[in-house]
DNA sequence: GCCTGTGAACTCGTTCACAGCC
DNA sequence: GGCTGTGAACGAGTTCACAGGC
């Protein structure tokens, strides 16, 4: 019998693991697409270039979702990493920093399916404020962000604006009850404990590129 | 006698070492920028919440760049930095996908220096090709692309198509000679040994935080 | 005294390999 | 037979702690 443990301590799950579980759902959605019912581990690490004890692994720690012998039910396992994720329900995103990414991110919820919606962009530039963007939101001032984030009920901030700005940025985002920031800025920024920041950085990635193509790239990358 | 170098092997090189070493390079750019000459891994470490003994051992395999008792000269250190990454010279970017991400990207040199120039954007959709981006590129016909990448010397391929053609488009700059891929499809794609793949992916992070925010922040983010 | 560079200790994450179940 | 779930083995990455140089 399949089921969701409730009573895992989330201290306990890496973030490298709940990042592979995003992207097993990504998976098993492709599968269902293709009207494939059921998968081993074994297939579905072969199909998507992954490791199959690693994907067993990742999937017991929320509970026992396989059937020995047969392996995952395709839609069953997608319903329960939805659960997992906490995308059940909608959640709203607030970006400040209306520059090209920011509005370009504003068009994201698209690609999300239900789960994500931008439901503000902010900026602080008095040329900007006003504008309205192709996906159809205002720009808003930056300074109705408290207000914003709690009539709209925003969970999630994301900072897209230069980084000069983006320390204050995120702790605006603090003050105004945030507890979930993505940050695009390429600065090295801090959120009080209980605050969960996570950087993305596309400056470190092409570097990194460079790196790799100035020194060889390494075996089986 | 501060020195670098020349023969340490990159398979003994972590990629997160490598990403360390460009959030250092963004670092003592400001403490120039502040006129800071002189920094210790401590120091840098409190400053940009780092990890000082890390610093030392990043930094230690590719030279000797610190002065015992004194700490390293930042400029000096921007140097080696700059070396080691390979940012002394320019890399050339073709970006595939004219959406609202990829045209995003386009402005993206303006903010990394001398180091990328993004020198074509390509789509394989007709009634993009022809129009001109806010950053003065045309959209380009992606059947181009091997001739576009022979031409204007591209060294790094960004992809920012939607899922489906993800990997058809990496299989084509492959065979275009791209030896480094970005990729911000959320899908799980494949390129041969001997070109670099990184992928970015938004979805992913987006949903690290969802489960967060439902399950609880861990302690000290 | 302060600070780097580095082996050694440790922590965390991945992979192996198999008992147990279908 | 096939496949999951999992302890045990392994390996990678981080942190400690100190010898050696300024």
């Amino acid at each position: 019998m399949p089921h969701l443990k409730r009573d895992f301590n989330v201290n306990t799950i890496s973030e490298l693991t709940v990042a592979r579980l995003s992207i097993y759902l990504r998976c098993v959605e492709e599968l269902q697409r293709l009207g494939i019912e059921t998968i081993s581990s074994q297939a579905l690490a072969k199909r998507y270039h992954l490791n199959s004890a690693q994907i067993r692994k990742d999937l017991a720690y929320f509970g026992e979702f396989g059937v020995r012998g047969m392996g995952y039910n395709v839609s069953e396992l997608r319903q329960y990493l939805i659960e997992i994720l906490g995308l059940s329900r909608e959640r709203r995103i607030v970006i400040v920093g209306a520059g090209n990414l920011g509005i370009a991110l504003c068009h994201y919820s698209r690609f999300t399916g239900e789960s994500f919606l931008v439901v503000g962009i902010l900026d602080s530039n008095a040329s900007k404020i006003g504008e309205s963007t192709p996906a159809g939101l205002l720009v808003e001032s930056v300074s109705r962000l408290p207000e914003i984030v709690h009539q709209r009920e925003a969970e999630i901030g994301v900072i897209t604006t230069p980084g000069e700005s983006a320390q204050g940025v995120c702790n605006l985002m603090v003050e105004a009850g945030l507890k979930a920031i993505l940050n695009f800025a390429p600065v090295q920024i801090k959120a009080p404990d209980g605050v969960l920041l996570r950087s993305v950085d596309l400056r470190v990635h092409l570097e990194e590129l460079s790196f790799f193509l100035t020194h060889g790239i390494p075996d089986s990358g």
